[in-house]
DNA sequence: GTGAAAGCGCTAACAT
DNA sequence: ATGTTAGCGCTTTCAC
C-alpha cells in the first residue's frame, strides 16, 4: 500500500484478465474443494494470477475472517542475546504454523510497554508472548490485566512471580544452580558461596532459591556470608567476590548467577594471586560464548526452545481456548570445563 | 481476533454507547481539526471509548486508508547478535516514527526468504529491510527484483555487492581494516598479516579490500603467504593462524576479520609459545563482548545505528519515493586494548 | 459451474 | 454540528 506509481493487483484484476468474477477467484486460489469448479476456469484464474504476481491482500483477508494470522512479540530489548533467542525460536515455530510476528520493543520502560502493547491490540494479533525484564517486570500485572480484558491469549517469558494470571515459560533456574552447585559438591567441595545476578528478575531470585534449595538437599551449611551481589550491590561483581573470599569460613567455590561476573571478576582474582581452579572452583551461568574462551564451567540455558515452548502454547490457547494456567520450565545443562577441579586437599 | 467468547469493542459499539453515529466517534478518536465538533460530543465519546476499552481495528484502517504503518523485516536469524542489534535498531526507529514491524526469518534458506517476502508484500508492509546473510547473499537478486516488480520500497543491509538495486546501509568495513592497519603501523609494525572472516558475504570481501588498500596506503608490502581463512580454508582458525606464522617473511601482527577466530586461536598461540602481544600483536573484528574478557584490541561496529540509519533511508523511500540508489556507510572505531603492542624492537 | 451481493470495521465525502 | 453513505479488497452464502 502507498505504492507510489504502480497500484497492486487485486483480485478484481485477476478476475478481469481471467474473465471471470472475483468470486470465482478467490474460490480458485483458496482451493474451495466443495465447490465444483471446471478445470478450464481454475487454470485461466491460476495463470492470469501467476502473470500478474497476484498476492491475496492479507489485510482484507484479516478483514473479513476475522483473524490476523499474526502474534504480536514484546520484548525489552534485543539487545541481549538471550532475549534475541528467544525471539529466534518464537519466530521460527510461528512461521512452522504459518503465523506472523509482529514485534515490539518496550526498552525496559513500562510506559512503552504499555503503548506498544496497545498498537499490538490494535492490530488485532491473535496471542502475545509478553518477555519480561528488568525495568518492566515489577509492574508486568497491568499489562496482564489488560491482555486479560482484551481477551487476547498471551504466554509470560522469563518471569513466573506473576505467572498466575496465565500461563508462562521459564528457564528452569532451580534444576540449573542444582546441577552447578552438585557438579562441585561431586569434585569434593562444601564450602560453596554465591554470587548473584544483582536484578530483581523472577530469574535471578529462583537461581538464589535454586542454590540454597540445592545446598539443603546436600546437607551443606550456607553461611551468612556466603552470598554476595544481590540486587543492592550488584555494582562491582569483582568486589562482591573478593568480598566472599574474605568470609569467615572462605568458600572453595562459587556458583555465580551470570557467566559475564566473573568474567569481570577474573582479573582482580588474577591480580590478586587467587588461581583458578587451583586456589577457586567457579561456575558460571548462561553459558555466553566467551564463557567457552574463558574455560568457564557454565550452565547452558536453551533461549530457542523456550521461544518455541511459549509460541506452542500461545498457539494451544489460541485454538483451544483458556484452561488452567500452565507454568513450563526448560531444562538447562551444565558444561564442564576447567574452571571447576577437585577439592580434596582443602576438605 | 479470533477471540473467543467476548467479542472486541468496535466503533459501533462506542458509537451505541455515546449515542452518537460512528462517523463521529471516528472524527472525535481522529482529532480531526477542520470539522467542529461540539465539546460535549467529543466528551461523551472519549469517555465511551475509555469505558469501554475501545481500540480502533488497524486491519479496518489499513484497508480503507491504503496503508498498514508497517515496514517487514527480512533477516537470516536473530542467533547472530550483529543482526538482532541492527534489528533492535530498526525496531527503535520504527517506533519512534509510529511504525510497526514485521520480522521475518530466513534461517538462512533462500526459498524460505522467498516464501516470507511473499507473506510480508501480502500483509502489504509499506517498505522492506532486507538484512542479507550467509546462504541467501549469493540470491538475493532474485527476491530484489521482486521486490521491485512489486514497487515496495525496500534497504538491503550488510550487502553492497547488489547495491546497485536500490539502496543498502553496511559497516564501514574498509575504514574498520584501514584503523586497524593504521594502528599497528603506528606502532611500529611492517610485517602485517590478513586472517580472513572465512565468508563470501560482502563484509568478509570488504575487509580483505580494506586490508589490501590499507596496506597500499602505507606503502606496505603484502607477501603472498600474508592472507589466510579465506572462504576455502576457514574450517580452522588456528590452523590458519599458524600458517601465517610460518610464512616466509613471519609477520609480528595479525588483523581478523572477526574476534572469534583470534579467540578460538588463542590457545593454541598459548600452547605453541607465542606471546600475545609481546611475540605477536593481534587485532580483531566486531568488538564481541569478549573481546574485553581477552582483552583483544578490536574494531568495534554499530549496529544499532546500521538499523537506524537502514529504517531511515526507508522511510524517506516510503515518502519521497525512489531516486538514485544510497549507499551508506556506519563508521567504526578502533578500541585498543592490551593484545597489541610496539613493535620497536623488531622492525 | 459461476456470478451477484452482502459485509468485515473503519474513514471521508457529502448531506442535512 | 452530526448523520448518511459509499467503499477499501476480500470471502462467502445464495441465486441462476
Amino acid at each position: 500500500m502507498r505504492n507510489q506509481g504502480q497500484r497492486l493487483v487485486r483480485g478484481t484484476d485477476v478476475a478481469r484478465a481471467a474473465g471471470v468474477s472475483v468470486a470465482t477467484v478467490s474460490l480458485v486460489l483458496n482451493d474451495r474443494r466443495n465447490v465444483v469448479l471446471s478445470e478450464r476456469t481454475r487454470d485461466r484464474v491460476r495463470e492470469a494470477a501467476r502473470r500478474l504476481g497476484y498476492l491475496p491482500n492479507r489485510v482484507a483477508q484479516s478483514l473479513i475472517q476475522g483473524r490476523t494470522r499474526t502474534v504480536g512479540v514484546l520484548l525489552p530489548s534485543l539487545a541481549s542475546s538471550f532475549v534475541a533467542r528467544i525471539a529466534d525460536g518464537i519466530e521460527t515455530a510461528a512461521a512452522a504454523a504459518g503465523l506472523g510476528l509482529l514485534l515490539a520493543n518496550s526498552r525496559h520502560d513500562p510506559e512503552s510497554e504499555d503503548r506498544q502493547l496497545g498498537i499490538l491490540l490494535g492490530q488485532r494479533v491473535e496471542g502475545v508472548v509478553l518477555v519480561a525484564g528488568e525495568g518492566t517486570v515489577s509492574t508486568l500485572g497491568k499489562r496482564l490485566e489488560r491482555l486479560q480484558q482484551s481477551a487476547t491469549p498471551f504466554v509470560v517469558v522469563d518471569d513466573e512471580t506473576h505467572g498466575h494470571r496465565g500461563d508462562c515459560v521459564v528457564s528452569d533456574d532451580r534444576q540449573g544452580m542444582d546441577l552447578a552447585v552438585a557438579h562441585l559438591a561431586s569434585l569434593g567441595h562444601r564450602r560453596i558461596a554465591h554470587l548473584g545476578a544483582g536484578s530483581i528478575t523472577s530469574s535471578a531470585l529462583a537461581r538464589l532459591d535454586g542454590y540454597r534449595a540445592a545446598m539443603a538437599r546436600l546437607r551443606l551449611r550456607v553461611d551468612r556470608d556466603w552470598i554476595e551481589g544481590d540486587a543492592f550491590r550488584s555494582a562491582d561483581p569483582a568486589a562482591s567476590l573478593m568480598r566472599l573470599l574474605r568470609a569467615r569460613r572462605p568458600p572453595t567455590a562459587v556458583v555465580a548467577a551470570n557467566d559475564r561476573h566473573l568474567a569481570e571478576a577474573l582479573p582482580t582474582l588474577r591480580a590478586a594471586g587467587i588461581g583458578v581452579p587451583g586456589d577457586l572452583s567457579l561456575v558460571g551461568y548462561a553459558n555466553y560464548d566467551f564463557a567457552s574462551y574463558l574455560d568457564l564451567t557454565s550452565v547452558e540455558q536453551d533461549p530457542e526452545v523456550i521461544g518455541a515452548k511459549a509460541f506452542g502454547q500461545l498457539l494451544s490457547r489460541i485454538t483451544d481456548g483458556p484452561s488452567k494456567p500452565a507454568r513450563i520450565r526448560v531444562p538447562v545443562r551444565l558444561i564442564v570445563r576447567s574452571s571447576t577441579q577437585a577439592a580434596f586437599f582443602r576438605s
